[in-house]
DNA sequence: CGGGGGCTGTCAGCTTGCTGTCAGCGGCGC
DNA sequence: GCGCCGCTGACAGCAAGCTGACAGCCCCCG
C-alpha cells in the first residue's frame, strides 16, 4: 500500500506521512508540484494525498495533467477552511474526496481507508435517503430512479442533509458548512436554495421544522 | 449524559453548558486545571470538553494527566484559532477531537454528539421519562410510542422538564431558561405554552405542584 | 474579445401557523 | 365557603419561512 503526500509545509507533511504509517500504509512524501507530478506519472501508488496550494505547480493543474494522462489512481485533496470552491474544482478535476484543513489525522485515515477500499471494488459512493439517491462519486442526484440535475451548492447542501439524515440542521450549521465562514450573505439566500432543490427534487423529499432547520428522512439506509 | 465542561471563560462556560443542557446532556461546568483534574479523575463523565489555555494547572497536562491514570472518557479540547502546534499535541496527549476558538454552538453540540456515540457504540439520542420520548436528534416526541407534533417552543420547554425530571421546576426557572432573559413577557404566557402541551402529549405527563412549579416523573431512565 | 447562458444572492410580497394576551372559569387550599 | 392560583379557549399580531422575479457574476463559447 503505497501513498504519496504531497505537502509543501513539512511539519504537516510528516504528520501526515507518520499518521499513514502507523495506519499500515507506506508512505512517500514530497513538497512541490513538478515533482509531485512526475512521480505519480511514473511510480504506481495505491493512493495520493495531495494539497492543492504548492510552490511551483499547483496542485490542481497536478492533478489534471495525471487525470489527462490516463492515471486512475484515487486521489485525495486538501484545501483550505471554508475555500470551498476549490473543493468543487478538485473534484471537477477528478479528485476522488477532499478534506478541508485543518483535519484530524484519524479522519485523514480514515478517508484515505475509504478511497483504497473503493478502489479495490468494495465502496458504496451511493447514499441512500428516502426517495433520494446520492451518487458522491458523480456528484449525481437521483429521485426514485429519475436522474435530477443539480448545480454544485445544491448538491453540496443535499449532500449535507442525507449525511446527516435524520437530524434537524439548524439554518446556521447548513451556513456555515455550505459556505465556508466567509459569512456576508443574507439569511435569505439559503432559503432560495432549499426553495430551488425542492421544486427539483418534489414535494416531500426536504422538510422544514419551524423554529428548528431542515432535514431529510432516511428510509433507504 | 453528563459533561464536564472545563473553561475559565465563565460566559463561553455558560454558553457551552446552555448549549449542551438543550441537546439533552447533563452539563457541568468548571474553571481552574486542579478541579478538572480531580472531578474528572474521581467522577464518571460521558463526555469532557476542555479549553487548553487555564489557570492553574494547564489543560494538556490535565488531559496527559487522565489518559497516564488509564481513564478513557471522551475528551474534546477547544483551542485557540490557529494554534495548530496546540491541536497536534493536543491529539498526541489523547484528545478525541478538537474545535477551534470561536466555534459555533452547533457544532460544539454536532461534536460532542458524535464523540458520545462513538464513544458508547450507538447511543440513540433518545430521552425517556415515563410515557414520553425525545428524540433530541429529529426534535421530535413520542407519547406511548405514538409521534407527537410539536413547535420549537413547546420542545424547548419539554426538553428542559424532562432533562430535570423527577424535579419540581419554578415557573422562574422555566421562563429564564425558554426565553433568554428579556423578560417582556406575561406570566400568563408560559401556562399558555404549558396548556397547549398538555392538550398535545395527554394528561398524567406534566404535573403542577401549585405554589411550586412543574415536573414530569421519570419512569423510564 | 464580446455575447450568452446558467448559477446564485437579493428583494419584496405573501402565507402560514406560532405565540402572547385577555377574559372568564375551575379547583385546590385554607 | 371564599379567595386565589392556575387552567383554558379564543383571538389577533407577528415573525419565520416560501416564492417568483430580477440582476450581477462568472464561465464558456463563439
Amino acid at each position: 500500500m503505497r501513498v504519496l503526500a504531497v505537502e509543501d509545509d513539512h511539519r504537516i507533511a510528516a504528520d501526515v506521512a507518520a499518521a499513514l504509517e502507523s495506519a499500515g500504509f507506506h508512505a512517500e512524501t514530497c513538497a512541490n508540484g513538478e515533482e509531485a507530478w512526475f512521480r505519480g506519472d511514473t511510480e504506481d501508488y495505491d493512493l495520493i494525498v495531495l494539497d492543492l496550494g504548492l510552490p511551483g505547480m499547483d496542485g490542481l493543474s497536478v492533478l489534471k495533467r495525471w487525470r489527462a494522462a490516463g492515471r486512475e489512481v484515487p486521489v485525495l485533496v486538501l484545501t483550505a477552511r471554508g475555500a470551498w470552491h476549490e473543493r468543487v474544482e478538485g473534484i471537477e478535476a477528478g479528485a476522488d474526496d477532499y478534506l478541508p484543513k485543518p483535519f484530524r489525522m484519524e479522519e485523514l485515515v480514515a478517508r484515505a481507508r475509504a478511497l483504497v477500499r473503493r478502489a479495490a471494488g468494495h465502496g458504496a459512493a451511493v447514499q441512500n435517503a428516502g426517495a433520494l439517491s446520492l451518487d458522491t462519486n458523480r456528484m449525481a442526484v437521483t429521485v426514485r430512479g429519475v436522474p435530477v440535475p443539480v448545480t454544485a451548492l445544491e448538491y453540496r447542501l443535499l449532500a449535507y442533509l442525507v449525511l446527516n439524515r435524520d437530524r434537524v440542521i439548524p439554518p446556521t450549521e447548513l451556513l456555515e458548512h455550505v459556505y465556508g465562514d466567509d459569512d456576508s450573505r443574507e439569511a435569505n439566500a439559503l432559503e432560495a436554495v432549499i426553495a430551488r432543490l425542492r421544486r427539483k427534487v418534489g414535494p416531500g423529499v426536504i422538510g422544514t421544522r419551524r423554529g428548528f432547520g431542515y432535514f431529510v428522512e432516511g428510509g433507504g439506509a
